[in-house]
DNA sequence: GCAGGTCTGCACACGATCTTCACAACTTGT
DNA sequence: ACAAGTTGTGAAGATCGTGTGCAGACCTGC
């Protein structure tokens, strides 16, 4: 959620590759560029970018195929960018999962509004400036979190590890992935430190807040 | 998530109001207008829309600040409309809250593509990935499963082993395939182990739900 | 340095889960 | 109908995962 937003650019032309990438670089994003498909795919995996900027026009499989895999494997906003006028292409691309599109020419001033407007819609999708989860209230920009009214006092970790969860209401999340997002990483760290944290949130929050899946992880419940 | 969605369109000029309506009422969205600001606000709380059409230029306040006070009292996408080439009004909605925008003069098809494609992000922020089989629901993100309504409680190994039948409906698969990729495959295991663990699912998700293949193995079958 | 608060790792106990076994019930081919 | 092989069943022991309390390490402000 915080840090430097990653963006894969997957374009086969090198000016425009470079322009982009560029451009996008001097907006604060770290970027980086895959001129073909298969390593369009492959970065998609690696990298692990929170957009992917994708010309529909590529060598190797075409561009909607690209948008196919990438979607596949993970759920990244993918901004397409088509020729003008090829409208086909167009809709058959947000069909297949793109998310917004360009047409050439564009302006990078454009491209830049887009990236910004994206990477803000997912973000916001799950945090706006509070969430509110049945009668659980967590204020984001004060970082006071409250139940039935009742404000509980949260050290930082444990906070962290609420948000990460109220952000994924109901999804299990394991414990190293848990450990990793909310307390920091390090080497050597068990993932019973979890289990201490979670522990507090439920004497904070109350028991049925967070349930435990057996051989899997935690995840929040919607209280009502 | 299901029923129709309603769409909200503010809009002074009469004329774009009622093409936007229409084409959107086409689209199979149910659909409201409002032609000044305070109607639209007000009908934003009303109405309830799941999406909003604004144009940022209007009589009584302006567009910018129909779309802060509508976004400050229910998150719901936006998408503006502007003047051509009044990149400030555009950037500033951005920055107000809005989700997207389409400059004058657009074409009504793609307006309709945008309108789908703000609504399917947002139902994608929202809903988890499921796997629906009749009347058997498993959802893969909160990894909980329920027949007819009935949620079940299962364990790890019970879950892993559903989900690997429920993937491949009515196939039969064998007994030491169930044993690699549901339970964990060690050197020694009785395939029988898989008998137990079906006969829990059975137990707890009806017994016609696994069928029993003499001599190959188990598939699951499609309930009604 | 000190005091208070926080984070982390550990050990133990308990409960949940997995696996196996023996025997009953069943299916299949003859 | 019979025999051979296959599957269903219930219980019991082994194993694994989790809750819990505690103590030391660590940080932070004074």
């Amino acid at each position: 959620m915080t840090g430097q937003r990653r963006v894969l650019v997957v374009e086969d032309d090198i000016t425009i590759a470079e322009s982009v990438a560029a451009r996008l670089r001097a907006e604060g994003f770290e970027v980086a560029v895959a001129h073909d498909g298969p390593s369009g795919v492959a970065m998609a995996a690696a990298f692990g970018p929170d957009l992917v900027v994708l010309d529909v026009m590529l060598p190797g499989y075409d561009g909607l195929e690209v948008c196919r895999r990438i979607q596949a494997s993970r759920s990244v906003p993918v901004l397409m960018l088509t020729a003008r006028g090829d409208e086909t292409d167009l809709l058959v691309g947000l069909a297949v999962g793109a998310d917004d599109y360009l047409t050439k020419p564009f302006s990078m001033r454009e491209l830049a509004a887009r990236v910004h407007v994206l990477l803000r819609r997912v973000s916001r999708a799950v945090s706006s400036r509070s969430l509110e989860l049945g009668d659980l209230l967590i204020d984001l920009s004060s970082r006071r979190v409250s139940r039935s009214g009742v404000e509980a006092h949260l050290t930082p970790t444990e906070y962290d590890l609420l948000v990460f969860l109220a952000e994924r209401p109901s999804a299990v999340q394991a414990r190293e992935r848990l450990l990793a997002e909310a307390c920091g990483w390090h080497e050597g760290a068990s993932s019973r430190t979890v289990d201490s944290h979670v522990k507090a949130l439920r004497r904070k929050l109350g028991a049925d807040l967070i349930r435990t899946v057996h051989g899997v992880g935690y995840a929040l419940e919607v209280p009502r």
